[in-house]
Formats: C-alpha cells, structure tokens, sequence
RNA sequence: GGGGCGUUAGCUCAGUCGGUAGAGCAUCGGACUUUUAAUCCGCUGGUCGACGGUUCGAAUCCGUCACGCCCCA
C-alpha cells in the first residue's frame, strides 16, 4: 500500500484524510483492476417491495418458493462474523439484509467484501430466506462493489444531529436520517394534494417570470439582478400576482402557479431569501370562497397525510375538524389589548402613542391602517395557534385588494394563521383599474418617503385591467410553513433542502 | 442590528480549580459460518473554530473575528 501523502512530505497531514486515504487506496486497487465505477448492474427488485411482498412469509414459505432477486443500494451496516457476514443495504424504497458466506461467493470475493466500507454502494443477487431470528435477507450468491465511497458517514447509531452539517451537506443528512427523507417525501405529497385538489377544480397551472422589470404583488424588498445583453436591472420577484391576474384578464379564470419567491429579508426559524408559494386566482369568486376553499384543503391534507383531522405540532394539539375561527383585525387588536377604545382605533395619534407604548418603532408615512396591523402584529399574531382567519385588513395595507363595499377603510381580505404565523393570504382582487391607479400612487408617494418595501407603479398591469378583469377572488399559501406544520418541524430550513446559509469558510 | 448559547478525533459527546487530551462508534490488525448498534482482544487517530492577550503554563481566563443555533428588533 502506498502512501499518497508521503512524496508531498505530508505524514502530519494525513489528519482529517487518515480515513480517506485509506479509502483511496482501494479506490486506487480497484481502479486499477478496471472495476472502479461500473455502470452494467440492473436491479429486478426493490427493498421495500421485497419487504411488502415476502416479510410476512415464512421460511418454509420462502424454501418451497425459492425467489431470486438482484438487489442494489448503499451498505449502511455491516457484521463480519469469520466466514459468514450480514448487510443492510438501503434503496429508495427501504433497507434489505444480506447474507454472505464465504462458501457461497468464493475465498476471494468474501475476503474482498470483508474490506468494503460502510458507505460503499453494491449489488447483490440471491434467494430470499428468513434467517435463524426472523429477519427477511437475501442469501446472496452474487455480489459486486459498484461504487467506492472515499468518506466515512456519520455514526451508525446517533447518526448526524450537527444542524450545520445537516443543511450544508444534506446528502448525508439524506443517507443517514430517515426522519429527514420522510420531511421531504411528506412535502413533495403536499404539492401534488394541492395540485391535484386544483386541477380537479378545472384550474390550470401557469408559470410566470421569475425576473421582473417591476417587482410586484407585495409589499417586500426585492433581489437585484443585471441582464447583460439588455443592459437593464432586473428584479427576482416577490410575487407571482400582477402576472396572474394579467392571465385572468385573458380568460384563463382559474389559474394557479406554484413556485419561488424571492425577497430580501433576513433569515429566521420562518424565512428563508427564497420560499414556495402557491398563488391561485379563481374569477366569479370572493374572499369568502377562498377562506372555504383552503380550510377544506388544510384538512384534506390533514386527511390524506395522517389519516386524522387532529394533529401534533411542536408538542401542542391540533383540531382541523372545527372550523376555523374567523375575527376581524379590529377583534383582534382589542381582544389582546382590552385597555384600548375601539372608537378611536382609526385615529393616527392615538395609534401612534398605543404604538410607543408597545415599544413598537413606526415611521412617519405609517398611516392607521399601517398602525393597526403593527399592533396586530406585536400583541395578537403569535397567540394564534388554533386555525383562524383574520379578516377586513385595511385598505392602506392591501394595495391590491377590493375595498369592501360599506367601510372604505377596510379591504375584503383574510390572513390565515396556524401556530402563532402567517400561513395564507387571500383576498377579493380590485378590479377597478382608476382604484387599482391612485392605490400605486399611493405606493409611490410611500416609497418617495423612504418606504422601502412600498410597491411600484405597474402601468401595464394597471392597463390590463383596463380591459376588464372578471370579479376574482386571490389567495397565496406559504408551501414551506405548510409543510413545517405538517411534519412538526421547527424550522423552515428542516424543510427546505438546501436553505439559505452563510459561505462556508473552508 | 442587539442579547444569550455553542464550535474538542470521521460521527456522537465528556473534559473538575489553569498543569501538555478522554470515551463510545467508525477506521486499522486479530478471533468468530444466522447477526440485528453483533461480540471479544489489540492498535491507531487531535491546529481543542481562527487570531491575539494574560500566565512559568491555556481546550479551560480575557479580547477580536468566523460559522451555527435560540431570542429580540
């Protein structure tokens, strides 16, 4: 064996590689026997499949009907016994144990399989059996070394609990956790639910720029972008909305898109710079359809993935089957601030001063709507853990929403909270496009006032609906705090598979 | 941006009052033909996150920085 850090007179540096290096020495062995990285192995049968199918034969079952199989995945264990050996070997689908005997694969195969490593990737043909203490295996006649793999995995038992390493290197995260493979099955079945659910409704599904001219649809700083050839800015969007609707406009009526959004924002346990949204636009619908259309959904989710319409999240219960609270953003401000007069909760002084006493930092442009959410935000958001829908924002806060017809102040539009945080957005669309106008300039007057989350002026949008938009009802759910709440995870990086972190410093 | 906590072997973690670094698993060598985290014997393996300071002496005390986690804004 050679050493491949002697010439570099490196012998104190086999630190961190001592393990590695000994794995590229048998890289290096089998390179050189050709047989480093074949691609010429087929499977006919997969772990799970084989433990659906035959776990609950008996042995004498499995001898009278001898089934052959060819098996293939990464050894996660390995028991080297003198001249019989088992491993576990795991496919997408599960993990199988091998049998191997040194009288059945042959001196030399058996004493080379002693050298594999856990980690490696094989194949293996055989009979299935049941062994002395039940276990399903594969009596393996046949068996290959597919691919080598140059570095150790986590501990076979405590496995790897680094939360760094685990978003950073979420494959091996992949390999050795199973509860974090079952997170990203469980959302991948969220997705599809919803697309299901939508397309059974007659919905299509669209996909809209990811870089904009105008960043739209909401109220957030955007990601700049440069395209070269247009010599022009570009913005990663902040939401798919203004371009929805413009589809809306066209006739499409029921229409939805799942995909990222971008902004510029700080990162937390609930934020991540690019996060999944659905948004869907339904035409001759309100607000109030809406509100219907995802409390159904959310427990047809509750349904179809737990079989229950009760659920655990962060150690407290949950109750789908009731229906969801509904409360007004005035409700909730004063059931969580009971000292304050409802009469004067439009007025900006008094807003302003309930506002510093909270501690809670406001702007000169703020406006009462604007105050209220604020205070909204501070006292009432975080109580609500139990499904409940806040309804009639202000207008000043939805720039893009139908004014509701008797109070001017208020906007036909919910928030959806779960768990103390925003889970959905709906609303009836404004349709008016004079409205939809003096709401922009509204936005511009706040952004020329140092309101930087304050939306553009979108002229063709504003033309769009100058050719007439149907009566629409909107809605945008959060796809990762869904998926946070369905899989009890704390936080939306255990969610996604490879959340935003800083560069790591090598 | 502010506060708190963390960073020690490939992984999971100890490390007392400041006295030259430990365990389990993995690796490596040996025994073992039905194991289940196999077992048993033996050997390896460390820039204690980085830099600076205090000290005769620093994983340990102090400072700065990096990265992560939690809380707050």
């Amino acid at each position: 064996m050679t050493d491949t850090h002697a010439e570099h007179g490196g012998a104190e540096r086999i630190d961190e590689n001592k393990l590695i290096a000994e794995r590229r020495a048998k890289l290096a062995e089998l390179r050189a026997r050709g047989a480093a990285y074949p691609n010429d192995f087929r499977r006919d049968a997969l772990a799970g499949q084989l433990q659906d199918a035959f776990g609950e034969r008996s042995g004498e079952w499995l001898e009278a009907n001898p089934t052959h199989v060819t098996v293939g995945g990464r050894m996660l264990l390995k028991r080297v016994m003198g001249k019989a050996s088992f491993a576990n070997i795991a496919d997408r689908t599960g993990q199988i144990q091998l049998f191997l005997q040194k009288g059945a694969l042959g001196e030399e195969l058996y004493e080379a399989f002693k050298g594999w490593d856990v980690g490696d990737i094989v194949g293996a043909s055989g009979v299935l059996f049941r062994t002395k203490t039940g276990e399903l295996s594969v009596r393996v006649e046949r068996l290959r070394l597919l691919v080598k793999s140059l570095r150790p995995l986590p501990d076979k038992w405590h496995g790897l609990a680094d939360v760094e390493t685990r978003y950073r290197q979420r494959y091996v995260d992949l390999i050795v956790n199973e509860t974090s493979r079952n997170v990203f099955r469980t959302r991948a079945r969220i997705v599809r639910y919803l697309r299901d659910f939508l397309d059974a409704l007659d919905f299509i599904e669209v996909e809209t720029p990811m870089m904009q001219p105008i960043p739209g649809g909401a109220s957030a700083r955007p990601f700049v972008t440069h395209h070269n050839a247009l010599d022009m800015d570009m913005y990663l969007r902040i939401a798919p909305e203004l371009y929805l609707k413009r589809l809306v406009v066209g006739g499409l009526e029921r229409v939805y898109e799942i995909n990222r959004n971008f902004r510029n924002e700080g990162l937390s346990t609930q934020h991540n710079p690019e996060f999944t949204m659905l948004e869907l636009y339904l035409a001759y619908a309100d607000y109030r359809d809406l509100m219907d259309w995802i409390e159904k959904a959310i427990r047809g989710l509750a349904q179809s993935l737990h079989g229950s319409e009760q659920l655990t999240y962060q150690g407290r219960r949950y109750e789908l089957a009731k229906p969801f609270r509904r409360v007004t953003v005035e409700e909730a401000i004063l059931e969580h601030n009971p000292q304050l007069e409802r009469s004067s909760l439009r007025e900006p002084g008094y807003l302003r001063r309930v506002c510093e006493q909270l501690g809670i930092p406001v702007q000169p442009h703020d406006g009462p709507g604007k105050l209220q959410i604020e205070i909204f935000e501070k006292t009432a958001e975080h109580t609500l853990f139990d499904p409940t829908f806040v309804c009639a924002y202000p207008a000043e806060v939805s720039p893009l929403s139908r004014a509701n017809e008797h109070d001017p102040f208020l906007t036909d539009r919910f928030e959806l909270f779960i768990a103390g945080r925003e889970l959905a957005n709906g609303f009836s669309e404004l349709n008016d496009p004079e409205d939809q106008a003096a709401r922009f300039r509204a936005q511009v007057a706040r952004k020329d006032r140092g309101d930087e989350e304050a939306m553009f002026y979108d002229a063709d949008y504003v033309r769009a609906l100058e050719y007439g938009m149907p009566p629409t009802a909107g809605l945008g759910v959060g796809i990762d705090r869904l998926v946070m709440f369905f899989t009890d995870s704390p936080s939306i990086r255990d969610v996604i598979l490879f959340p935003h972190l800083r560069p790591e410093s090598v």
